[in-house]
DNA sequence: AGCACA
C-alpha cells in the first residue's frame, strides 16, 4: 500500500516534490493545484534540509483531503511524480477550530524537553543556578488565525474568485485552467487543446491572468483533453490545474 | 525517504 497505515488526515502530505521550486512558488502552485479538491486552509512548505521536498496542504474537509489522497497520486509536477499520503498528526492551524486540544501543546512539550536536556548538559559541566521562570500560559492561536487569514488572503486574490468546496465538480463540456503563466495567449492554448476531438474555442478573460476556459462539444471530449492536459506546463513552473467548469 | 506548523 503507497499510504502506509496512515488513517485519513484532513491534511495530506506530499513528497518526492522538486526542491529547486522556490517556497513561495511552491506553495502557490499546489494551492491551484490542490484547490480543486476543496477548501485548503494552509499550505505548509520549509525548506530546511530536512524537510525541503515535501509539503503539506491542509484541508478544511478530510473527504477533499480524500479525493486529494487519490486524485494527486503521482501526478506528474515540476518534472516529479508527486507522492500523497495522509499527514500523520493535525496540522497547528486546525487547532481551535472545533475545541481539540491544541497540538501546540505536544510541540512546547517536545521543546521542554530539548530545553531541559541542554540544561543537564549544562549542568553538567557547571550547577546551573538560574531555574528560570518558565511561563507554562497557553497562547492563544489567535496569530495563527491571523496568519491564516492573511495566507487566504494572499492566495484567493490569485484564485480569482472561485471557492471549490465541494469535491471536483461534476463533468461539464467546458473546462476551467487554472495557474496559467501570465504570458499564456489564447492561442497557446488553442494549440495544445485544439488537438482533442470536439475542440470548440478557448476564452480568456483579460482582467483575470492565470485562468481560461475551454470549451468542448460534449462532457465526455472535455474529459479526454482534461485528462491529456492535467499538469501540463507552459512554462517549466506552470503545472496547469484543470477542472470541470461549474455549470 | 524525509511528518511541520518561519
Amino acid at each position: 500500500m503507497l499510504s502506509g497505515d496512515i488513517p485519513p488526515n484532513q491534511t495530506v502530505y506530499l513528497r518526492n516534490l522538486n526542491e529547486k521550486v522556490k517556497k513561495e512558488e511552491l506553495k502557490r502552485s499546489l494551492y491551484a493545484l490542490c484547490s480543486q479538491y476543496g477548501r485548503i486552509l494552509d499550505v505548509v512548505a520549509l525548506k530546511t534540509p530536512k524537510l525541503r521536498g515535501q509539503a503539506w496542504v491542509v484541508f478544511s474537509e478530510i473527504t477533499a483531503a480524500t479525493n486529494a489522497f487519490r486524485g494527486l497520486q503521482e501526478f506528474d509536477f515540476y518534472g516529479k511524480r508527486m507522492r500523497v499520503q495522509y499527514a500523520k498528526t493535525r496540522s497547528d492551524c486546525l487547532a481551535t477550530e472545533d475545541g481539540s486540544t491544541a497540538p501546540k501543546e505536544k510541540r512546547k512539550k517536545q521543546e521542554e524537553k530539548a530545553a531541559e536536556k541542554k540544561r543537564r548538559a549544562e549542568e553538567a559541566q557547571q550547577s546551573g543556578p538560574n531555574a528560570a521562570a518558565q511561563s507554562n500560559g497557553t497562547e492563544i492561536s489567535y496569530a495563527q488565525l491571523l496568519c491564516n487569514f492573511e495566507f487566504l488572503q494572499g492566495y484567493q486574490a490569485s484564485r480569482l474568485g472561485k471557492t471549490s468546496q465541494e469535491p471536483p465538480a461534476p463533468p461539464n463540456n467546458i473546462l476551467f485552467i487554472q495557474n496559467l503563466p501570465a504570458e499564456t495567449t489564447s492561442m497557446m492554448l488553442q494549440i495544445l487543446f485544439q488537438q482533442y476531438p470536439g475542440f470548440r474555442e478557448v476564452r480568456m478573460i483579460e482582467a483575470k491572468p492565470g485562468i481560461a476556459f475551454v470549451e468542448y462539444e460534449d462532457d465526455s471530449q472535455s474529459m479526454v483533453a482534461m485528462q491529456a492536459l492535467q499538469g501540463f506546463k507552459i512554462t517549466p513552473y506552470n503545472p496547469m490545474a484543470i477542472s470541470y467548469a461549474k455549470k
